[in-house]
DNA sequence: CTTTCTTGATTGACGAGTCAATAAAGAACA
DNA sequence: TGTTCTTTATTGACTCGTCAATCAAGAAAG
């Protein structure tokens, strides 16, 4: 039944499909047909809307990134001072839904990808550029000459954090890593001011 | 030609096949014929020495965890004082032989692997609790009752900083993680102390 | 002559990508 | 209005390849 204007509805069902399949199978061992069955169509199908197997990942990979993107902005917004807006930013990289199963499946499996695959290794550059550019935004302010340090230094910490919380399925996550990251932000601050 | 003693050999050989080969691939998508040719065999053998695919996998993991301890044990024998262990630690984990681009898709991967396997999980938790223990022992004199949060964020920065470091292909990168890592050390000690 | 080591060949399964064919919606048109 | 053409949507069947695991059998020590 080709209703017309099929293909945006098929995309995005695809790369929900695929973001689900690789949580369930925590990696990027999904077949093409998998992830279309879920899509609820063929997997003929999956290849026509996608060159192939990379393309879908791909798609995949930038839907996740955006999304955090989206939600880093949308707390930025909230936020008055470069001191709450560093917080904005901690707080939307430790939503609960960032802690999902699937959501923590496909950052590390894009990670994986980014070594060796160009393209997830330029998206995965964009957002670490943008998470540095922003946290370097507001602590220029605060920290003055010592900023870009101290932005490399909250940004692998909360890569770590991620990675360190992601993995375990305890509950209270979030807020552990978010104080966590909150008080490494404190110490910087009250560190780098008074020296 | 049946040597006896033979197994030792031949394991040791595949495990550090399998480590060169996730390393070319950048991922656990690498056959048994491929690690068994590489390590100089046939396929039956890898399968014959190991149970399947994956003991091969939780091998390699397993090594790669007992090197980098075996490092970390090293630096600690140099050092006096539990700020030098610190130290010690820190540099420990960048290394250069642990930035080598196969140890760090070894790493990426048994993150992943992680996830779902049982026994990778239970690998990867006793190395996390290692390294904690290892930076709570030394910074419980240090910071006293801010040791347990400091011990975490400092784990946290270092697997952060090796997940931003390691997806470069700069040189100079242990260098610039050490340094970031150890002004973390110094921030915290001199807060920790003021308050 | 038995145990340890070793392999080539085989099996059985699965998966990515292709293709030819079908179906339906609209466009052009008489 | 009905007819024909074109474009988009969709799939089942098929190809070609790969791979993990098994097995039966050979070679060399002890």
């Amino acid at each position: 039944m080709p209703k017309l204007g099929a293909e945006p509805i098929r995309r995005e069902a695809l790369v929900k499909a695929t973001i689900a399949e690789i949580g369930a199978s925590g990696s990027l061992d999904v077949t093409v047909s998998r992830i279309a069955r879920r899509a609820g169509m063929s997997s003929a199908l999956a290849h026509h809307y996608f060159g192939g197997k990379e393309d879908i990942f791909l798609a995949a990979m930038r839907h996740t990134l955006t999304v955090y993107g989206a939600e880093v902005r949308g707390a930025l917004v909230m936020a008055a001072d470069p001191r709450e807006r560093l917080e904005a930013i901690v707080r939307a990289s430790f939503t609960t839904s960032n802690f999902r199963k699937e959501t923590v499946a496909c950052w590390l499996n894009f990670y994986v990808l980014a070594q060796k695959n160009e393209s997830a290794g330029r998206l995965l550059t964009i957002y670490r550029r943008r998470l540095r550019s922003n946290l370097l935004h507001d602590l220029r302010p605060l920290v003055g000459v010592a900023a870009p340090a101290v932005a490399e230094r909250l940004a692998a910490l909360i890569d770590g954090l991620y990675l360190r919380v992601g993995l375990r399925d305890d509950a209270d996550l979030a807020a552990e890593a978010t104080a966590l990251a909150l008080g490494q932000i404190e110490t910087e601050l009250k560190t780098a001011v008074e020296s």
